[in-house]
DNA sequence: CTGAAAGCGCTTACAG
DNA sequence: CTGAAAGCGCTTACAG
């Protein structure tokens, strides 16, 4: 039973007894050494394959591996070398799709390098992301990814760049995923995805169909990525000397059941006036969006066309098929790893930045608006 | 650049001697204490807070790590110590919802109990999960968490037996969820939810509805829940003196693509012969049967029932909603990382097994069969 | 190609 | 309540 501090508590019996079912005691380098009949300093290198071993060395040590069904320590090794094989990744909820894929290229990239993958998510809770950024920093991840659009006030920005320095002291990188570059000179990372420019290109396409008026709902006001968004939102309508309205506007949560509550409720209250088109701040608030409009008996895209954003398997498969902003998050999440492996190599390389594309996808919850009524 | 061996190349800089930019270098425990002027012993029970200290000494120490920008080793602390606070999971693929909620609730439990986690996904590669064990073993991971129905050959059941062992030695536990028990005597824990009997429930549900053929789709066969689901399926139909005929059972993969595929088949060939409902072995399974059913002209419930199993979100959003088998994801992943933890309280405890309930969830995708033809 | 030895940064009996 | 010292299990210059 762990005490209140939740360390264990002492055993009445002899430390560091073997048990009696404890068969073939858990080996070490030196157990390795002795039975084969060698140094230490050979299993080690064997075991690294980073330095020539005679054959018949290296096949004695392999034996005695085998036989003694040695498994390496990591943390002596670590604490040894230097390196870790280990990557951190936090992210807001892993049950999200968006972040799910992000994490699932972050695992592959790591798993294709040998490395392997602590992941966190903050679900939430203020600060949650500077203490898993130390807790990775406790593990000396070799590289801690964090993704999503962040808060974005100056206090919470020196926060991370400081945590970012600690990290690089220790030769690990922070890794910005889909969140504005630190402060010059701080020593991070950052894979970006055009926010801006996809809510542009979208938002054209809509204009181009022939809406004027475009209800943009979701995403939490403090985000980076939101902010990013609208303000593509509103430059693509400038683009054409169209101004918007901004009872338009309704940020919110990325959340299906804001899309709909909302959406719902300006229906019902009509107090962001008429519109013809929805753009969801994610795929999310857009479907749930398409809902709430079915449910007030408007039909998608006839009556009203529907976008999203992110381009999660989702979109694809609702009908109609939602026209959104594609977003490679697989390959964001490999761009990320490859992005501390190549940080890494250098001695005291500068900020690095990765971009990655973004296109729309036109599939069936778009047309041009209905005619005007008669 | 890594060397071809994968190992940093040799700088030609001296080796320790700090950067330039390092700013108040990496500190130690050592540092600390001659900051606070105590010894290590004294500053690793503060931070430990297992340990009586005078409340003066503790204020110098505290204010020594936070100047200082102290950050304990983890691995340091693990060599030294004996916990690692870490738990490792291995899936089979994190964005199948079925794994990601799952391990969402391992997450989330480790947090609580202040442990961090290892994720880890197969992706079906053979092997894989032994692997993947061993990596986890040489993290001394403080558990390793199995998730899935594993292949259930007495080689294979053998190979796991000796990596729990090997981790048992370690004073870690292996836990299996949702797979069969090792054999008595292996230190292994396992959480178990009931495949038979909720295939048995839900396919009862279908019979008292009346329909008499019904297609079960889906699911490897060499999966251990697999055969444990059809097994359900079969003593469903056996309690009514019902035979099945073998052709309505078609096993495959557990995904939507073959859902659609299999039946859109059957529906064509009709080997399989008529059927009114359709058992999909999962939800996905099951929403690609709903899919090739309605591109057949089918209506469903009323011309076809289809249910899948576990119940994963996709299940209730789909239209009509999913009538399928409740699994409690979440709880599941949570009760493995508890389990472990109890398992390790104990000096040389058995193996241990927690149970999970299952339910059938009744939606709209089922309805008696419809008349027999005119 | 190989070995002896130092050292990585902690924790924990042991002894006050 | 505190300290001196051993030890956790590796890797890596250094020296052959």
């Amino acid at each position: 039973m762990p005490t209140p501090q939740g360390k264990p508590s002492r055993t009445p019996r002899a430390p560091r007894t073997p048990r009696e079912t404890d068969g073939p005691k858990r080996a070490t380098v030196q157990e390795v050494a002795e039975a084969a009949g060698v140094s230490t300093a050979t299993v080690s290198r064997v075991l690294n394959g980073n330095y020539p071993v005679a054959t018949e060395t290296r096949r004695k040590v392999e034996q005695a591996v085998r036989t003694l069904g040695y498994v390496v320590n990591a943390h002596a090794r670590a604490l040894a070398g230097s390196r870790t094989r280990t990557v951190g990744i936090i992210v807001q909820d892993i049950i999200d799709p968006f972040y799910t894929f992000i994490a699932h290229g972050v695992q592959r990239q790591a798993a294709e390098d040998g490395k392997l993958c602590l992941v966190c998510s903050t679900y939430g809770v203020v600060g949650g992301e500077l203490d898993l950024i130390d807790a990775l920093h406790e593990q000396r991840a070799d590289a801690v990814i964090l993704v999503g659009g962040g808060v974005d006030d100056p206090a919470y920005r020196r926060k991370l760049a400081d945590r970012a320095r600690a990290l690089g002291r220790e030769g690990s990188w922070l890794v910005l995923c889909g969140r504005p570059a630190l402060e010059d000179g701080v020593p991070a990372g950052v894979v970006d995805y055009d926010n801006t420019g996809g809510a542009h290109a979208i938002t054209e396409y809509l204009l181009g169909l022939g809406h004027r008026r475009i209800l943009y709902v979701g995403g939490p006001e403090q985000l980076s990525v939101h902010q990013a968004r609208v303000a593509g939102f509103r430059r693509a309508h400038a683009s054409r000397g169209l101004e918007v309205d901004e009872r338009l506007i309704q940020p919110g949560a990325f959340s299906r059941r804001f899309g709909y509550e909302r959406v719902a409720q300006l229906l019902r209250d009509g107090s962001a006036g008429e519109f013809t088109a929805v753009f969801g701040a994610n795929d999310g608030v857009a479907v749930g969006a398409m809902q709430a409009l079915r449910e007030a008996g408007l039909r998608v895209p006839r009556d009203v066309s529907v976008v999203g954003y992110d381009d999660i398997p989702l979109a694809a498969e609702v009908t109609p098929a939602l026209t959104t902003v594609h977003l490679p998050l697989e390959q964001m999440g490999r761009e990320a790893v490859r992005l501390a492996v190549a940080l890494r190599g250098e001695s005291d390389g500068p900020t690095g930045t990765r971009h990655v594309g973004t296109h729309v996808v036109i599939r069936d919850s778009t047309a041009p608006p209905p005619a005007p009524a008669p």
